[in-house]
DNA sequence: CCTCATTCGTGTTGTTTATACACTATCATT
DNA sequence: AATGATAGTGTATAAACAACACGAATGAGG
């Protein structure tokens, strides 16, 4: 049995959930599937492995053929093998989350002949093979995470307000926050780089900026602090 | 490009990352490789995927026939497909830890002519592939793991002493811990059921034995408990 | 049967962390 | 000049955490 090359086998492909912010919520990027099975409907990007890539490699190449996207924060999330999974036969699709900073990638829509749109997660229409199941194990893992790790910038413009900050995690928590409190444990955890500027073209008090600062991150990190929000 | 099949494709394998304690330390289940390549090497247990089982299947189904072991705790940890990760070709491997009660599941050794053997984990020997990064992946996801899911019950026996779990959580958090906070840590928890029953065969005062409650825990987790030790 | 060795089981105190909560300052708009 | 919107700031109470020691139970061995 083992160790030995069989045919036929399972084909491998890898799906992306891409997670951006926006003023409103979390968004999910997804793409309308022009070819059966699941012509016209929804879809997480994804596509089949080549041979020379690594599962990385892959994904990062199918998020810039179907939807422009470049130079993402990517992690991998799960393998979702199932029989049955796929119509056309037996796939096993290694599945990553990815986060998009939306402020700079502004709307990047259809490549490659696809549409590609923003939905709010939790507002997505019936999706294509398992990929309903892919996200939410996606979003359950985003709450998860950012709880202990600071990755929530990656959603986050170079340079934002505390505002914006504490929103992103009221919007990924969901739940809100005590502003004091919320400052108070921001600041003590040290990994954020106060810039000599406000922000512009508001109709209200403007705030103080601020950069996440990676070199301060990585200090904290071996130091063991607790990134606990 | 994309939505088609494609030939050839990568080939796809299970890996599994098996977790016993006993009463020094963490051990690992490896065994040794009797055909090429890195024949006589000491591997995890694992191996090519057929294309009717799930992902799941197939590792339990590996388990079984190498090492002889059924009914284990299992989930999945990672997906390794680095191009040249296997001589013989391109190779993606869906690994996966496990945990096992070493107390009732005795010394499984040798199916299938193999030779399989338990190591502590940190002096493992040299292994084959790249089954070093994926034992040391493993290592580190128990120990973030433990830290918020009672997940190390899977390598108690049924009935325990405190002591030994204590032993549990020291071993696999690499430092000790405060006798008394510590059961007044788990006492908090209210996931052990206490009975009416005490160590045997002991060289000192024996110990009360609690067993692991489910239910309770499950109603805990419900509460939004936090399990942090 | 006495002594020794080993582990069991148990509380208190000081320190740190978490939570709840409200007002004045600033600025753009009208 | 008044309005509306958000910025920015401190204190008090409660909960969680960390440090720490000793008498009781029991089996082993002389």
């Amino acid at each position: 049995m083992s160790y030995t090359y069989e045919f036929p086998r399972p084909a491998l492909t890898v799906d992306a959930v891409v997670f951006g912010l926006d003023e409103e919520d979390l968004k999910v990027l997804l793409i309308q599937r022009d070819i059966e099975p699941f012509e016209g409907r929804w879809a997480l990007p994804g596509g089949f492995m080549h041979m020379e890539e690594s599962v990385e490699e892959a994904v990062v190449r199918e998020l810039a053929e179907e939807t422009g996207l470049s130079d993402v924060f990517l992690e991998q999330l799960y393998t979702f093998g199932k029989p049955g999974r796929d119509p056309r036969g037996r796939v096993v699709s290694v599945a990553f989350f990815a986060l998009v900073k939306l402020s700079e990638h502004k709307v990047q829509a259809a490549t490659d002949a696809r549409n590609a749109a923003w939905f709010p997660v939790g507002e997505t229409p019936n999706l294509a093979f398992d990929h309903k199941d892919i996200l939410a194990m996606a979003h359950e893992r985003l709450r998860g995470k950012v709880r202990y790790q600071p990755i929530g910038f990656e959603l986050l413009p170079d340079k934002f307000a505390l505002r914006e900050l504490q929103h992103l995690y009221e919007v990924i928590l969901e739940r809100p926050l005590d502003k004091r409190n919320f400052r108070k444990k921001i600041q003590k955890l040290d990994v954020l780089q106060p810039l000599d500027e406000i922000e512009k073209d508001v109709a209200h008090r403007a705030a103080q900026l601020f950069r996440f600062d990676r070199k301060k991150y990585q200090r904290m990190v071996k130091k063991g602090v607790n990134f606990e929000v």
